[in-house]
DNA sequence: TGCTGTCAAGAGCAGTGCTCTCGTCTGTTG
DNA sequence: CAACAGACGAGAGCACTGCTCTTGACAGCA
């Protein structure tokens, strides 16, 4: 029971091996039966059969089916994340409006290779489920990626009302949150341009501009560029 | 009972004055189902229940689950589109400011008072479920009501990147489609706003401000202001 | 008075999440 | 090495879902 466990728990047991190969295994397979049926088609049961086990095996491995769409949230958070991240780091660190482009461009690109994990990331929450702890880090990498370019660029975000007295007290503890020295009406920009962000790829994700939009990246284009000059970012 | 309207076959039955009283009934209950445990969680057999009838019934007046969704869809459309509609016009027409920031208010606290209706509205797509065509149009009043104030504004958008020529052609569409005389860039800026407008309420309705957002009336009155000034409406 | 179409009810099918029990097998410990 | 605690997969079962089909009662029309 407690062999390893001082140390790090590195002694993969034959039993532990395998219990990390399923829990993988059950997982990729739900990622894909949720890519193909959504979220509210998501079936444990299914899932079992699939892996040719029964439906009460896979409650060893997943206590609930809202902790496994937990576990596949973190995942996508995580994926997203990481891609807008490399899109971003192979841009030249100087380059701030490509650094920009790079990753807002990757993380339409990736919501819309994987529209049902983006839904389930920012589509409706599931009534009675509340966002675990676990999910708010892999959450945060996004519009932390975001901010890095913002404080490369020049400050001068575009011009905005006068702030209120509550939403600068907001700002002033969300900046030092994120560290860094952001005037005030830019890390507000800097909100309002990630809200726009995800707005716009539900906008096109969620059918709400079929119609009315035939160039969807030309459109996500012209409206990333114009973030980027709202937060200072340009050339 | 009076028919007013005289063409129409309004020779309601007492049968048919039952079905469409019923109809009303269980979409009301429905409604209440619905905000109480969300899309998902939306029950036939439980509205049957509710309503002391036997699931079988129900199916004489929706066909499925889905119908009965899609009449839902529909009237919570009716129901933020009038919303907005009537705050707007409780403004001097000559107020552009304040008829932009009474509708887009009014938006907002719908969808606070109707956030299980909002996320239907703007949330996840039902997988497999395709919006019919009835409920384009109700989903355009608000596009429409802003359109309207926007046409009465300087015409004078906030400045963009050049228009991408399949954005121009899309944008020509839309004007055609409309009416009205607005340029390219102002056309741009309102479905930039309309998308924004949308994601602001998204985001404080599906928890990723929590933490980071104390007074959100504060922040989208914020938000809606630099809107309107992107739009050409000030003062 | 009959005919026709509508209605609510009930049984039933296939599926769901989840729980509990029961042998089996495994890794650890005395 | 032997015994034991824990993990494991299988299966049955509960309460629930959407949906279909059949049945018998009733209302409106001719």
């Amino acid at each position: 029971m407690l062999s390893g466990y001082a140390m790090l728990p590195v002694v993969t047991n034959a039993r532990e091996r395998a219990r990390t190969e399923l829990t993988r295994e059950i997982k990729d397979l739900a990622r894909r039966h949720l890519a193909e049926h959504g979220a509210a088609g998501l079936s444990l049961r299914a899932v079992a059969r699939d892996l040719g086990m029964v439906s009460s095996a896979v409650y060893r491995y997943f206590p609930s089916r809202d902790e496994l769409l937990t576990a596949l949230i973190i995942d996508a958070y995580d994926a997203v994340g990481a891609a807008a991240e490399t899109a971003a780091a192979g841009v030249r660190r100087g380059d701030l409006l490509g650094r920009w482009l790079a990753a807002t461009r990757a993380v339409r690109e990736w919501a819309v290779a994987h529209p049902q994990e983006w839904a389930l990331l920012f589509g409706s929450p599931v009534p009675g489920y509340a966002a675990p702890r676990d999910t708010v880090d892999p959450a945060a990498r996004i519009p932390l990626l975001l901010l890095a370019v913002i404080a490369d660029g020049t400050g001068d975000p575009a011009p905005l009302p006068p702030l209120p007295r509550q939403v600068r007290t907001d700002l002033a503890a969300l900046r030092r949150q994120v560290g860094g020295t952001f005037s005030e009406p830019l890390l507000a920009r800097a909100v309002m341009a990630w809200t726009h962000l995800v707005g716009c790829i539900s906008f096109e994700l969620f059918g709400h501009l079929v119609g009315s939009v035939t160039d969807y990246p030309a459109w996500f284009d012209l409206q990333v560029r114009a973030l980027a000059t709202s937060v200072g970012v340009s050339r």
